[in-house]
DNA sequence: GCCGTTTTCGGCCCGACTGTTTTCAGTCG
C-alpha cells in the first residue's frame, strides 16, 4: 500500500474509534499518524528497511507495526475486525457536515438509524428531532447536511483520479497492441473535481481484446461491470468509474476530442463545422452533413486528422488546450488567434504559502526550503499562522520575531545556493476584518497572506466587508483561499466574489490560487474574472509537508483553466522581482 | 495510542460557534 493509502486506512480508524465513543486522544493519535505518514517525503519502504518509524515523532510500537502490516501485505486485521463490528453506514453519515461521531452514535443506538437513506427517513418523519438533544432546526440541518453529501459523494478529488489514472496509462502504453493512449474527459480537462476517468487508447482491431484483457486486470481496478469489444467499464479504486475506448487510430484524434469534452465544446465544434464546411462531426471524423447513415465510422474522415491540432486546423481554428475546452469563449478566441499562452510548471520559479514547525507543518523552515531548491525553485514563503489559529499552534508576536531570526539565519546560508526564503505569514482576517496581528509586527513580514478561518457563517454582506477590509489593509499583500470552500467537504462561505476582485484590483492585492487538492477553492470560471480586472494571482500549495509542495501542479492545472499566463501569476517572477512587486503593494497607491 | 520521564502513568490544544439548553454538548478548525 502507498502512503497515500495507509493514510485513509488510518483515517477509517479514526473515525470508527470516533463512533464506538473511544478515548478521543486514542482517536486523535490515529489521525494524526495519518497526516504523519501522509506527508512523508521520504520512501516507506527505506524507512521501514532502516528501522526508523518509531524514530518518527507520533509513530510509537504500535502504529510503526500496523504501518509495516499494511504496506506489505495491504491489510490490516485490526482495521478489517473494526469494520466488520459496526454497520459500514455509520461512516457514511460522518460525511455529513455538522454530524459528528457522536450525533451518529445517538441515532444509531436510539433509532436504529445506519445509513444516510435511514437518517433521511427519519428526518422527515420528525424522529430526529425529538431524540434528547437534538431539534428542530437540527434536523433541518442534517438534512440539508445530507444533500450536500450525496452531491460530494458522485465526484472525487483531481489529484486521487490522477493518482489512480497515471499508473493504468503507463500499463497500457507499455502494452505491445497499443498504438496511442491518454485520458480524455474532465481529468484531461483538469477539472477539480473528477466524475469518471476516461481512457482512450488506439490499436489494430485484431488487439483489442487482448487489451480489453489487460485493462480489466490493472491492480487499481476493483470490479469490471462491462466488457465488451472495443469497450470496458470499471470501478476503480476510490468508487471512482473508468472507461476504456478502444478506436483505430485514425480515429484517435476524433475520439480523443470527443470524449475530452467538455460535452459544451462539442457542441460548439459540431455547429461550427457544420455552419462553416457543412460537415458533420463525431467521434469517428469529419463526414458530408448530407451523409448521416454513412457516417465516418465506416468511410473514415473525409479529412484525415492524425492529432487534435488538425482538427482545430480544419475547423480555422487555433489548438485549443484541454483546460479551456469549457465553451467559455474558447472557439472565438481560436479563431481571432487570440488564444493565451497558458502558464505552465516550468515557469514557476518559486512558491509562498507555506507552513512549517512553528505552527502546524510536519518539517523544519530548512527542510521545506531545501525541498523546494531540490524541486528547482528559486524561493520559498514561509507563511505560518497567526496567533488566533490555537489549534494549529499559530504564533505570537514574540515567536515571530524568534522565526524572523532563523528566517534571516537560513537566509545566509542559502545565499550561497542562490535561494531566498521570504518570511510571511499568514495572518487570520478576524470576524469584523482586523488583522490577527498589530502594525507593528505586521511590519516585520517580507509580505502578509491574509485569511478567512474563522465566523464561516457571517451572511455575505458582513463577509464581504470583512475581507475587503482586510485586502485595503496597506501591509496586507495577497488574500488566502479567498471562498473557504473545502472541496467535496464544504461549501464556500457567502461572499461577493465581484465586490472582493474590485478591491484587490484597486489595491493592486494578489490573490492567492490555493493549490492543494482539498482547497482549490476559487472555481476556475473566477480566475478568468479576476484576470479580466488585472488581479494577479499566486499559486500556493499551502504545503503543510514536502510532498504537498507537489500539489503546484495541480495549482499550474487550474490557473491555465482560469486562462492564465506567465504575466498573471506572480510565482514566475525572479526573487527581486517578488522582493520589488511586494514593495511595491505596500507603498502604491490605489488606483 | 504517543510521549516523557519523576520508568509506569498522567497528560495530551483550545476557542468559536451552534443549537440546545438555563449551563452545556457536539462539531469544527
Amino acid at each position: 500500500m502507498t502512503k497515500a493509502e495507509i493514510a485513509a486506512v488510518f483515517e477509517e480508524i479514526a473515525d470508527l474509534l470516533d463512533l464506538k465513543g473511544e478515548n478521543p486522544f486514542r482517536v486523535r493519535a490515529y489521525r494524526n499518524a495519518a497526516r504523519i505518514v501522509d506527508g512523508l517525503a521520504e520512501d516507506l519502504d527505506r524507512v521501514i528497511a532502516e528501522n526508523r518509524l518509531t524514530a518518527i515523532k507520533g509513530i510509537g510500537e504500535d502504529l510503526a507495526s500496523k504501518i509495516i502490516e499494511l504496506h506489505t501485505t495491504g491489510r490490516l486485521k485490526f482495521h478489517e475486525e473494526l469494520r466488520a463490528s459496526m454497520p459500514a453506514g455509520l461512516l457514511e453519515m460522518l460525511r455529513v457536515p455538522g454530524f459528528g461521531p457522536k450525533r451518529a452514535k445517538v441515532v444509531y443506538e436510539k433509532l436504529g438509524v445506519d445509513s444516510l437513506e435511514k437518517l433521511e427517513a427519519a428526518c422527515r418523519a420528525g424522529r430526529v428531532a425529538a431524540l434528547p438533544g437534538f431539534g428542530e432546526k437540527s434536523q433541518q440541518n442534517i438534512l440539508k447536511g445530507i444533500e450536500l453529501a450525496r452531491q460530494f459523494s458522485s465526484r472525487h478529488h483531481l489529484h486521487k483520479a490522477r493518482a489512480v489514472a497515471d499508473p493504468i496509462v503507463e500499463a497500457l502504453r507499455a502494452h505491445p497492441g497499443v498504438i496511442r493512449c491518454s485520458v480524455a474527459g474532465s481529468l484531461r480537462r483538469c477539472r477539480e473535481t473528477i466524475g469518471d476517468v476516461d481512457f482512450l487508447v488506439s490499436a489494430k482491431p485484431a488487439d483489442a481484446a487482448a487489451i480489453i484483457e489487460e485493462f480489466t486486470r490493472q491492480p487499481g481496478i476493483l470490479t469490471v461491470t462491462a466488457r465488451g469489444e472495443t469497450k470496458a467499464s470499471v470501478v476503480l479504486r476510490g468508487g471512482l468509474q473508468a472507461d476504456l475506448r478502444v478506436v483505430r487510430d485514425d480515429q484517435f484524434a476524433f475520439a480523443l476530442n470527443y470524449f475530452t469534452g467538455s460535452k459544451e465544446h462539442n457542441i460548439a465544434m459540431r455547429a461550427r463545422a457544420l455552419r462553416l464546411k457543412n460537415w458533420s462531426l463525431n467521434e469517428y471524423g469529419f463526414s458530408p452533413a448530407e451523409e448521416k447513415e454513412k457516417s465516418a465510422k465506416e468511410l473514415g474522415s473525409i479529412v484525415p486528422c492524425r492529432t487534435e491540432e488538425e482538427i482545430y486546423r480544419a475547423l480555422g481554428l487555433d489548438y485549443i488546450p484541454p483546460e479551456l475546452r469549457e465553451d467559455m469563449g474558447e472557439l472565438a478566441a481560436a479563431e481571432a488567434g487570440q488564444l493565451p499562452r497558458l502558464v505552465e510548471l516550468k515557469d514557476l520559479r518559486g512558491t509562498f504559502h507555506n507552513h512549517t514547525r512553528w505552527s502546524d507543518g510536519l518539517e523544519s523552515i530548512e527542510a521545506m526550503a531545501q525541498a523546494a531548491l531540490d524541486l528547482g525553485l528559486e524561493y520559498i514563503g514561509i507563511a505560518d499562522h497567526s496567533a488566533s489559529e490555537r489549534q494549529a499552534n499559530g504564533l505570537d508576536a514574540k515567536r515571530v520575531r524568534q522565526q524572523a531570526e532563523e528566517v534571516r539565519r537560513l537566509n545566509e546560508k542559502f545565499a550561497r545556493e542562490d535561494f531566498r526564503i521570504f518570511f510571511g505569514t499568514e495572518c487570520d482576517i478576524l470576524a469584523d476584518g482586523a488583522l490577527d496581528f498589530d502594525d507593528e509586527t505586521l511590519a516585520l513580514f517580507d509580505y502578509v497572506v491574509a485569511s478567512v478561518h474563522q465566523g464561516f457563517s457571517q451572511d455575505a454582506a458582513k463577509m464581504t466587508k470583512r475581507i475587503c477590509r482586510a485586502l485595503e489593509h496597506p501591509l496586507v499583500t495577497m488574500l488566502g483561499h479567498p471562498t473557504g470552500r473545502l472541496l467535496l467537504e464544504r461549501e464556500p462561505y457567502a461572499v461577493d466574489l465581484e465586490a472582493v476582485i474590485e478591491t484587490a484590483a484597486k489595491h493592486h492585492k494578489i490573490i492567492e490560487l490555493n493549490a492543494h487538492p482539498y482547497r482549490l477553492d476559487l472555481d476556475w470560471r473566477w480566475w478568468k474574472r479576476a484576470r479580466d480586472k488585472g488581479v494577479r494571482c499566486a499559486i500556493n500549495p499551502d504545503a503543510h509537508s514536502i510532498p504537498d509542495l507537489q500539489f503546484l501542479a495541480l495549482g499550474v492545472g487550474i490557473a491555465r483553466k482560469g486562462w492564465l499566463t506567465k504575466r498573471d501569476v506572480v510565482n514566475c517572477l525572479s526573487a527581486r522581482e517578488v522582493e520589488q512587486l511586494f514593495h511595491g503593494i505596500r507603498t502604491r497607491k490605489a488606483r
